[in-house]
DNA sequence: GTTCCGTTTTTTTTT
DNA sequence: AAAACGGAAC
């Protein structure tokens, strides 16, 4: 083995691979084999005795997390039951449902996302009239963070906050839920708190890799090097290039402090690149020289030059998406390429629907990974509802989504009152419930008693149901929505159009469906309620449809493409405004760095071929407007690119017939 | 007290 | 275009 490794390696992989015995830094460029690195040094780890059980590797997405695992998986050929590779939030969890109840947890909580985050602040100002308006709850979300990771304290501007977010806090403990930055928090606070905890996690993990280690947060480097000190056997693999998620607190600084902290360690540089063309390396090269807060590097590739890169200026989202799909169905066939060959990159989700539609009616199959997912409609989000507060009675905020729905007639007063009793008695509104319908409380009449009781008792049933049901999960899913008739309640809400009944019907088929392959998986070890919720909650993604090579189009912002590359990328909305983006920019113009990184790291994904797509119009919140090509396109050297010439414009009456098949498909959906 | 209907607002990136 | 909100109707 060791031979081969030898010959397959360069000698700063092979060093990296080899060295397990002491902390070490990997500086790992775009493209320079980075993943590879990872995923042979496990094996090699496994080879020379290391039980897969003492491994823990961390990456950031779910998407990078699954594809090191298959990796792995493909390399040793071996079921690997017990090695743990995952995201900090998921290792968080697990962490986490393992000792909750230290924290004053009860057994099974809720992880609470964004959505529900906001209702739950929007229903907390409610209670001690604090006024919402005008402020945005996102960004007072996005201070409470702050205010709790450390990167910023509390001062004469935030103080007004200060009762809002204390009675935040106790509301998610009440409703024994959990918020994102939990997941990291609390385990920090376990390891603190409880040396046992401590002990026992640094027995078990004992040989630590971090990807994509540029992008972790103060917090996340605090959460691993607590277990990494235990056995100082920690691999961190960055490139501070690719800092993409500094909004999201990522600190890059983390790898001079962890230079600090493990002054033994070794340093690899990956300089190599053996991804891309030269043309493509250079091109990158050109943008990123221009950031001045950089490691210097010398990437280089011994790659031939490949073919220039491809800049085309449509006139406006639609001819961009249609030139797009034209091309890859051309491109397929001429280059022999498959369809997973090709990534179609965008700046923001909300770019993604004028090619989805392009791809529709070119019948071109695609996948779309991120975005506004399909765990986000109403009806997905109603049915997770019920099985959180099956899981959980005290989650207040699934509660509050599903009490009157479908409709049950328990409306405002109702719930006032409930939450009058909640407050006072200083619990969750499930308890409350019980409480007011006592026999001998009247602040209720028996109408609104019986109805009331009806909601718990169908609650606690089917608590009972999901408990008790063995891998099948589904069945009982599909009895609770037929039990509440979801169905008839979708028809009454969509009386006007049946088509989005059906479609939204359709959709909890397919959840429920997901469900039922997700249970019956032979590799899911632990099917069952909780997990499955903590599976949904954590990665609201596309449902692991057959992972990596699914013959599909991928079609993904920037962000989620790191990490992966394509023979051919096209790279779409080159605009200025949306990249870089205008938000970003009028936040801080300091932030044009990290959407240059990110505009890096969309280059880098390219293996053989880029196409780069600038819209001269294109229309932003239903108004049509003039775009200029982003600046960053000037920052490539200008003998790398030739323009494409527009081809000839679409005819009316052929623009017409596509628009009605694009709309044909969409309805089948 | 609950439901219906018209008006407003929304889009940066992810766990 | 769709969801979320707030006020009027039932």
């Amino acid at each position: 083995m060791i031979t081969t490794l030898k010959s397959e390696l360069n000698p700063q992989q092979y060093e990296a691979v080899t060295t397990i015995d002491r902390p070490l830094l990997i500086i790992a460029g775009a493209g320079s084999g980075k993943t590879r690195v990872i995923t042979q040094r496990i094996a090699y780890m496994l080879s020379r005795g290391v039980h897969q059980q003492h491994i823990l590797a961390l990456t950031f997405t779910n998407k990078a997390a699954r594809e090191m695992q298959d990796r792995v998986k493909a390399i040793t050929g071996k079921r690997l039951t017990q090695l743990t590779v995952s995201t900090f939030h998921a290792f968080g969890v697990q962490i986490l449902r393992s000792y909750s109840q230290r924290l004053g947890y009860r057994d099974h909580f809720s992880i609470y996302d964004t959505v529900d985050q906001v209702s739950l602040l929007k229903e907390t100002a409610r209670e001690i009239s604090f006024r919402l308006e005008e402020e945005d709850p996102k960004t007072i979300l996005g201070l409470f963070s702050d205010l709790r990771t450390g990167r910023r304290v509390w001062d004469a501007d935030t103080e007004r906050y200060h009762h809002l977010f204390t009675d935040y806090r106790s509301h998610l403990k009440l409703y024994n839920s959990v918020d994102f930055d939990d997941l990291i928090l609390l385990p920090i606070e376990l390891f603190e708190n409880h040396a046992d905890i401590l002990e026992a996690v640094r027995g078990r993990y004992r040989y630590i890799l971090v990807d994509e280690f540029q992008d972790t947060s103060t917090k996340q480097y605090m959460f691993i090097k607590y277990i990494a000190d235990g056995n100082r056997n920690i691999c961190v693999v960055g490139d501070d290039d690719q800092s993409i998620y500094s909004w999201r607190g990522a600190n890059f600084g983390n790898i001079s402090q962890y230079e600090k902290d493990y002054p033994e360690l070794l340093e690899v540089r990956l300089e190599q690149n053996y991804r891309s063309t030269t043309t493509i390396l250079e091109a990158a090269n050109g943008v990123i020289r221009n950031n001045t807060n950089r490691k210097d590097k010398h990437l280089w590739t011994g790659d031939d030059s490949g073919t220039a890169i491809e800049v085309y200026y449509p006139n406006d989202e639609r001819e961009e998406a249609a030139f797009i799909a034209e091309r890859i169905a051309e491109t397929r066939l001429k280059d022999h390429l498959k369809y997973e060959d090709f990534g179609v990159l965008i700046r923001t989700n909300a770019l993604s629907r004028a090619i989805e539609e392009a791809f529709l009616a070119a019948n071109l199959p695609y996948r779309i990974t991120g975005g506004t997912s399909f765990f986000d409609r109403k009806e997905i989000r109603d049915c997770i509802s019920y099985m959180r507060l099956a899981a959980n009675h005290d989650d207040d905020m699934s509660l509050l989504r599903i009490l009157n729905t479908p409709r049950r007639g328990i409306g405002r007063k109702t719930l006032e009152g409930l939450t009058d009793v909640a407050r006072s008695r200083n619990c969750s509104l499930f308890s409350a419930i019980h409480l007011v319908c006592r026999p001998e409380d009247s602040s209720m009449n028996d109408r609104v008693k019986r109805d009331l009781t009806g909601f718990t008792d169908l609650i606690e049933r089917y608590r009972e149901r999901f408990l008790k049901s063995k891998r099948d999960l589904a069945a009982a899913l599909t009895e609770l929505v037929a039990e509440v008739d979801y169905w008839a309640y979708i028809v009454s809400e969509h009386q006007t159009n049946e088509k989005i009944a059906k479609w939204k019907y359709r959709n909890i088929e397919l959840f429920i469906e997901s469900l039922r392959n997700w249970e019956r998986d032979p590799d899911n070890l632990d099917p069952g309620l909780f997990q499955w919720l903590n599976r949904i909650s954590l990665q609201g993604r596309d449902d692991n449809q057959n992972e990596t090579d699914s013959g599909q189009i991928n079609l993904m912002t920037i962000h989620a493409a790191k990490g992966l590359e394509h023979e051919m990328v096209f790279l779409a909305g080159v605009e200025d405004g949306i990249i870089p983006h205008r938000r970003a920019i009028e936040e801080d113009p300091a932030n044009i760095e990290e959407e240059r990184r990110l505009f890096y790291v969309a280059l880098t994904r390219a293996k053989r071929k880029l196409m780069i797509t600038s819209c001269r119009t294109r229309s932003v919140m239903r108004e049509i407007s003039t775009m200029e090509p982003s600046p960053f396109l000037q920052e490539i050297p200008a003998h790398l690119m030739t323009a494409h010439e527009p081809s000839a414009p679409i005819q009316t009456n052929e623009a017409v017939d596509y628009f009605s098949l694009v709309r044909a498909r969409l309805n089948n959906r």
